[in-house]
DNA sequence: TATTGGCACTCAGGAGTACTGAGTGCTAAT
DNA sequence: ATTAGCACTCAGTACTCCTGAGTGCCAATA
């Protein structure tokens, strides 16, 4: 067990470096934080944490850097985080205020939790999990062509055009319309499939192409909800840290861009201490994210988590700023959307 | 003016350039293209192609590297513009197949755009000059809170979440989803405000808290049209072709993130040749913006452009491959949303 | 007049060398 | 357990030298 000053030193260490960009070194962390003591000292401690594998030296003559071990004891033992400042209570506030509807309200998130932190933001679109159906929809967008629409009782809407090739009487569109929303309105997502499956037979073989088309797009509308998605901002933030991630990025971008790889990494992550869960470095083990970390959080009506938000930057970044910051917009999200 | 070979000369070191990010000397010319000359024939056309500041030499002892101008000749003169392949043509088809709505067929197609040119795709959202309205829906998904939605004659859709603060019945719903309708179907969207700015003075006073809240989210969906909006897909190019800006893509990725001076530079384009239009380097008067290129052509049902689509990216760029698959999804995002 | 071979000249970039100073580890003293 | 002192290491910088790709010019040629 390391002692009380050694972790204070591996504080003072992930501080400094986090600020500078630069290896700490003996003398450079006594200037700063005013250990009563001395650079021998430090020193000693500092060979004990590179012991315990917790820090590193980039070479002989160089000072320390964290290890993804030490980050990790850093985090562990973060007992206060940093408050977020006024201003960005009051941008808080200024997204709370105009009520919208989820793509609005997911999208605005994001981009001011990359804001707050500086790194890449993402949220993953909510499950809708135990959620039913409010309402269904059909209307006429153009001759040939309906939308299709599907509210849940937590306040998603999704639509979808579907092109029909074939002209539909406005009665019939009501009448499908009326049918169908007798057989789902009230129903679990999961159900929807099954109530609708013979839906078809109870109307004339003439219109069957017709109904059949619209209940193919809704159920592929519920199906959709099971791969779910991932809205990102913040993406040039990766390339101002490019330093960070020894000056490729390549990797990361690819895993951006495939949003699949990203979206099991947070799935799989369980919350932790403050309701937030974080991977460091190598803690994950995707190919080409080892110089990166997660922190994500779970977000949703009430403890059952719907979905998660998160950010993703190189393990060198401020860990107590993003960790509240991204507990403030789960804390907002779940608000906002738990109604 | 400078004599056919000189012009091939530029040609090939525009070429040359682009593909091997190296400045191109006479004898390295010579091996690539076959002109029927000696390099200090080449050497002498060189000499006048930089006298008319065409091409520039970055130091003494180095190769060519052609100036703004220089782009701007060869693409002048660029008569046959490069196929696209067969697996592009192919990818071109499956996009068209599946129809769908304005968002998602937008959202494809700058993503093909920019994986077809390795640039930044960017599509702005089609304004909607003379579009009428088709309809109006009102939809409860909600308590307290209503979907208003505004359906165009283009196939347009456009969906707000009003939160009311109070419940209303489906009865009242029904009767201010008719009436609305009534007043604004068929009607020009620029007359939307106009024909519902007296509507509330039909309805009994405790429910014109409801019909106004529903009507402001009508009006302010039509002004949304105006301040439109930007699509962007393939940021991440910006990051591999990094050299080509200097090393420095902050000004750049401002620009991405400050949505509307691109929204401006790209509107002032007028369309040239081939329907495209482009601005090469300096010849856009953004700080910042001087070693990037915009190639965009409108998209539109008739003759008159909707709105822009189109790539940014370094003026070391593709030029001919760029052309042709702008023009290719302008013709596509024509025939999708001309109908 | 246009083209060519030849040649002197230039200079970015790579390789080699020396120097500096931040930082370490160790040891003996407190 | 802490400290002062000291020898040692080595990344980064600065400097020099060298090479070779590439140029510009000129006189000779077609």
């Amino acid at each position: 067990m390391i002692s009380e000053r050694s972790f204070e030193v591996l504080r003072a260490i992930v501080e400094d470096y986090v600020s500078t960009r630069e290896p700490v070194g003996s003398k450079a962390l006594l200037e700063r934080h005013g250990f009563g003591v001395s650079s021998a000292t430090i020193r000693n401690d500092m060979s004990i944490l590179e012991e315990e594998g917790l820090i590193h030296a980039p070479h002989t003559s160089a000072g320390r850097v964290p290890t993804d071990s030490g980050y990790r004891l850093f985090v562990d033992r973060l007992n206060e985080l940093k408050q977020l400042s006024t201003a960005e209570r009051q941008a808080m506030e200024t997204l709370l205020s105009g009520s919208a509807d989820l793509d609005e309200i997911l999208g605005r998130s994001v981009r001011l939790l990359s804001q707050l932190t500086n790194q890449v933001a993402m949220v993953q679109y909510p499950t809708l999990g135990k959620a039913r159906v409010r309402a269904f929809e059909l209307v006429s967008v153009a001759d040939t062509k309906v939308m299709v629409m599907l509210i849940s009782d937590n306040g998603r809407i999704q639509q979808h055009v579907v092109e029909l090739g074939e002209v539909v009487e406005p009665a019939l569109l009501a009448q499908v319309r009326g049918r169908i929303n007798e057989l789902v309105s009230g129903i679990a997502l999961a159900d929807v499939a099954a109530a609708t499956a013979k839906i078809g037979e109870q109307f004339e073989a003439k219109h069957r192409g017709f109904v059949n088309a619209v209940v193919l797009s809704l159920q592929d509308q519920v199906d959709a909800n099971r791969q779910d998605k991932l809205v990102l901002a913040g993406t040039a933030n990766l390339v101002r840290s490019e330093g960070d991630f020894g000056g490729n990025l390549s990797p990361l971008l690819d895993a951006i861009e495939e949003q699949v790889v990203l979206l099991r990494l947070i799935s799989e992550m369980e919350a932790d201490q403050h309701g937030v869960s974080l991977l460091i470095g190598s803690e994950n083990h995707i190919a080409g994210l080892n110089l990166a970390s997660v922190v994500v959080s779970g977000y949703g009506n009430s403890d059952v988590p719907l979905a998660k938000v998160g950010v993703l930057g190189p393990t060198r970044m401020d860990y107590s700023t993003n960790i509240s910051a991204v507990r403030a917009i789960a804390r907002y999200l779940s608000k906002s959307l738990g109604a």
